[in-house]
DNA sequence: TTTCAGTAAGTGAACATTCACTTACTTTGT
DNA sequence: ACAAAGTAAGTGAATGTTCACTTACTGAAA
């Protein structure tokens, strides 16, 4: 399951196109033409279009996981962890916002159970990361106990993919790291205990 | 833009269409089968493919507006209409969960700028409706002040968001009834004054 | 000399849409 | 009262386009 530098610069190329184009714009021929080579070549590289996809969105659920751990194990306190989750993943958004389109969009869930499941592998991961955060938080008195963390997670992550959301309809064009810190405080003031 | 029985036909069984098979499912051969006729006469209601999803979701737009005043007008209080609104909202996506996939979904967005705009439209819809019963439930110190009312909403609507997707990709299996009470509980003890 | 990485030119399937034509009603002029 | 004209709503075949993918060939490097 290793990746060539080909096959990650094919990765790459349908990312761009993503961002570019949105998953209708997402072809054998315009991944083609964004590599300048032929339809045919990526073929050397990947059985299917499938996997291209399915590549991707392995790479970004690997990534995810290590990078994520990184920036909760170096922060301390459910409060400081909190805040690092949401700005490695905002900062890793902001650096390669295909993604955004990759991870929220349904059409692409649509396609092949595959993709549908390592979507959702990725949502796993994040709630994996933050689920222990806000059972800590709780536990310390920090955040609120008045609803169960599951309702506390639901809430925070629906908030997180409105922006993101919000982010992609505006064509990434707002400067998301004000925005994103504006969210995290206002999650933050509403979750703590007063 | 008055819509015959015939052109309700078709737009139902679009609906039923993007209900179960998504939005790669819609496609005109579909539909046709649905209404038991051939693709061609289709053409004899609308003009394109694409003109039946507007309308489809013009539709829900224009209903939608009256049937939240409506919910909303019907109770007293921010509380009890915070709760109005949303019980409205889970009602009808249950009786018509084929609307969670035409709103929610990113895939039809894509598809053009009419139908981009009509899904944004209803999302404002919602926004109008919501923002006047936030902004009064902030003054008489019901819901909490300590973030803003933009912010309160975005919350809110992002968490309400998240549940219909989970809800989709669920297939629309869970009870969403029960769900969705413990939701509206959950969100108002957080952003009630304590 | 074989293997790797590319090209050129195709394939069939699916797609939305259009075409000429038919059938069953409804209006209307006499 | 009734034929002629018009219309709404269907059929079936065909359109051009796009799609993912395949096959046969080619140059170059190890």
């Amino acid at each position: 399951m290793e990746i060539t530098d080909r096959q990650m610069e094919i990765i790459e190329a349908a990312g761009k196109i993503l961002t570019t184009s949105g998953i209708n714009g997402l072809t054998t021929k315009n991944v083609a033409a964004e590599m300048k080579f032929t339809e045919s070549a990526i073929y050397r590289h990947f059985k299917s279009k499938e996997d291209i996809i399915v590549a991707m969105l392995h790479y970004l659920a690997e990534t995810m996981d290590a990078r994520l751990s990184d920036a909760v194990s170096a922060a301390s306190g459910p409060e400081e962890r909190f805040k690092a989750l949401f700005r490695s993943q905002y900062r890793f958004f902001k650096a390669e916002p295909h993604f955004v389109v990759a991870v929220f969009s349904d059409g692409l869930m649509e396609q092949s159970e595959r993709i549908n499941d390592a979507i959702l592998k990725i949502m796993a991961t994040v709630m994996r990361q933050l689920m222990p955060i806000v059972m800590e938080g709780q536990q310390k008195q920090v955040f609120t106990n008045a609803i169960s963390a599951e309702e506390l997670l639901h809430i925070v992550l629906g908030t997180f993919r409105l922006q993101m959301f919000k982010w992609r309809v505006a064509n990434f064009g707002f400067d998301i790291d004000r925005q994103s810190e504006n969210m995290i405080a206002a999650l933050l003031t509403l979750i703590k205990t007063r």
